[in-house]
RNA sequence: GUGGGCGUAGCUCAGUCGGUUAGAGCGCUGCUCUGUGGAAGCGGAGGUCGCGGGUUCAAGUCCCGUCUCCCACCCCA
C-alpha cells in the first residue's frame, strides 16, 4: 500500500458512525437545551490566537502546534483547542452587544502533534461548550451540570468529577513563589523533570508521577494551591460547590488539578473515568473559567467558562461501559430483478421507495436464493421481487425478509403499503 | 521528545532447525443454479511476509536501521 493515514490520524468508517452520530446528536440536544448556539470556527487561524491565549510557555504551543506559512506569508496554525477560536469569534462579531450570557457549543476536530496512543490522536475531536459574559459561580456550576447531562444522555456513568481552583493570577503568582521558595533549597532532591518544572511551571511538580517528588512534597508538608486562594477566589470556589451540592452533583475536591493552558482562572475541573481500560486517557471532559482571555486577544474584558469533551475518549468510555449506540437506518427494501429485462423496472421501484426510505436495487441478476440472501446481508426489511410476471401485471411480490411472508402489492400502492408497515412494526 | 512491545491476505491466525512456487478459516467473487433463503460442491481474485539495508548458496524466519500501532513516561481531551 503506497499511502496510509499519517501518524495519529484515522479514518472514521461507516461501521463507526453510529457511535459518533450519537455523541454529536446528544451534544446538540443537551447543549441546545442549555440555550447554546451551534458555532463552527475555522480549523486554521492566525497562530497568535492560540499562542497568546493558550500561553507561550504551555507545552501545546511550545511543541505540539501544527504551524505553517501560507502563500501570503501569513503565520497560521491548525487549532489545538476550541476555546480561543470561539472567544475570537465572540469578539469579532460583536457578541458583547447581544443579551448576556452568550452560549456556544461546537463539535470539531483539533490538532496536536503529540505522540499517539490509545485515546490520544493528532487529529482528535471535541465537543465544546462555553458560557461567555458571566463571572458568576452559577455559570461554572451550570457548565459542569451540562457536562454531567451530556455524559448521562450517553449512558456514561463510571466517572468522578474532580474540582479545583487555580485562583486569580495574583494567587497563582504567590503560590508559584511559595513553591519556588520551598523547593529551591532541595532542588537536587527533585527528579530531573521537576527541576525544570520548578523554573517553568512549579505547580506541575504537584502531580508528578515520580515517587521521590511525592515523598519530598510530603516531607516538606507542601501546602496545596487551595490554601493560597484570595478572598474572592475562595468565595467563588465555595459558591460553585454550594450549587453542585444543591443539585446533587457529586464531586471531589482535587487540589492537584493543574491546567496546561495558561488562560484558566479560578475554577478548574476534570471528569475522570474510572475503568481500567481508560488508564492513560481517563480525562474525558475538562474545563474551567477563563476570565481575561478576551483581553489577551485584544477585546474588552469578558468573563467565560467552558469545557472540552474528547469524543474519541467518550466513545472509548462508552465501550468500556458496554454502551451501544442505536443502529443507523437500514434499507427498507432490496429490489431483486429476476432477468435483464427487469433491471430498469426494478430501479424504478427503488426510486419510488426513496421518497420515504432507504432503497437498494441489485445490479446483477442472480439466482433467487442468492438474491434473497443478499437482501438479508444488506439488512433490508423487505425484498421486492421484479420478474416478467410483475412487469406484465404491475403487481409486485413483496417479501418480509425476516418473517418470509410474501404478498402481492400493486406498484402504485407500494409506497403507502410500506408506510403502513413501517408504522405497524 | 524518552523508554519498551507488536507487525504474515479485508478480518482472525498458522508457518518447524534458515531450505523449493507463503498457507488455513471467515469474508468477497464465479459456476453448478432463469421464480423463493444464508447450505453444499468446485473454481477465482486478493500478499513487496510493514519498509530499507545486511549476513547467507538460500531470509517470513537471523542481524541492523526505519515506519506504524500499542504500552509506560512527558503532556493532555
Amino acid at each position: 500500500m503506497k499511502f496510509q493515514t499519517i501518524k495519529g490520524t484515522f479514518d472514521r468508517l461507516p461501521e463507526d458512525s453510529a457511535k459518533w452520530r450519537l455523541v454529536q446528536d446528544k451534544a446538540r440536544e443537551v447543549l441546545e437545551r442549555f440555550g447554546a448556539g451551534e458555532i463552527h470556527t475555522p480549523v486554521f487561524e492566525d497562530v497568535g490566537v492560540f499562542s497568546k491565549a493558550v500561553g507561550d510557555s504551555s507545552d501545546i504551543v511550545r511543541k505540539e502546534m501544527y504551524t505553517f506559512t501560507d502563500r501570503g506569508g501569513r503565520n497560521l496554525c491548525l487549532r489545538p483547542e476550541a476555546t480561543a477560536g470561539m472567544v475570537r469569534a465572540y469578539l469579532e462579531h460583536g457578541f458583547a452587544s447581544k443579551p448576556t450570557p452568550v452560549k456556544f457549543w461546537t463539535f470539531e476536530p483539533m490538532f496536536r502533534g503529540e505522540k499517539p496512543q490509545r485515546g490520544r490522536e493528532r487529529q482528535f475531536h471535541q465537543v465544546g461548550f462555553e458560557i461567555l459574559g458571566l463571572p458568576d459561580a452559577l455559570a461554572d456550576a451550570e457548565i459542569i451540570d451540562a457536562g454531567v447531562q451530556l455524559l448521562s444522555s450517553l449512558g456514561v456513568k463510571d466517572y468522578e468529577i474532580h474540582l479545583g481552583s487555580v485562583g486569580d493570577p495574583e494567587d497563582r503568582a504567590a503560590y508559584n513563589q511559595y513553591l519556588r521558595d520551598t523547593l529551591s533549597p532541595v532542588l537536587e532532591k527533585l527528579s530531573k523533570d521537576s527541576q525544570e518544572r520548578l523554573v517553568l511551571n512549579p505547580m506541575r511538580i504537584l502531580d508528578s508521577k515520580e515517587k521521590i517528588d511525592q515523598a519530598l512534597l510530603l516531607e516538606l508538608k507542601v501546602k496545596p494551591m487551595l490554601e493560597f486562594l484570595g478572598a474572592e477566589a475562595r468565595e467563588h470556589f465555595e459558591a460553585v460547590q454550594e450549587c453542585l451540592k444543591a443539585w446533587g452533583i457529586p464531586f471531589v475536591i482535587d487540589s492537584s488539578i493543574v491546567r496546561g493552558l495558561d488562560y484558566y482562572r479560578r475554577t478548574a475541573f476534570e471528569f475522570i473515568h474510572n475503568s481500567p481500560e481508560m488508564a492513560g486517557c481517563s480525562t474525558i471532559l475538562a474545563g474551567g473559567r477563563y476570565d481575561g482571555l478576551a483581553e489577551i486577544l485584544g477585546g474588552q474584558h469578558t468573563p467565560g467558562v467552558g469545557w472540552g469533551c474528547g469524543a474519541e475518549r467518550v466513545i472509548l468510555a462508552m465501550e468500556a461501559e458496554k454502551i451501544t449506540a442505536p443502529p443507523l437506518e437500514k434499507p427498507l427494501v432490496y429490489v431483486i430483478p429476476l432477468d435483464a429485462e427487469s433491471m430498469l423496472y426494478a430501479q424504478n421501484v427503488a426510486r419510488a421507495v426513496r421518497g420515504i426510505g432507504q432503497a437498494l436495487c441489485a445490479y446483477k441478476v442472480k439466482g433467487m436464493g442468492k438474491a434473497l440472501a443478499d437482501a438479508e446481508k444488506f439488512g433490508s426489511r423487505f425484498a421486492v421481487i421484479v420478474g416478467s410476471n410483475e412487469r406484465e401485471t404491475g403487481v409486485l411480490s413483496v417479501r418480509n425478509v425476516v418473517t418470509r411472508e410474501q404478498e402481492s402489492v400493486p406498484f402504485e400502492d407500494l409506497v403507502s403499503w410500506l408506510s403502513k408497515s413501517m408504522i405497524s412494526s
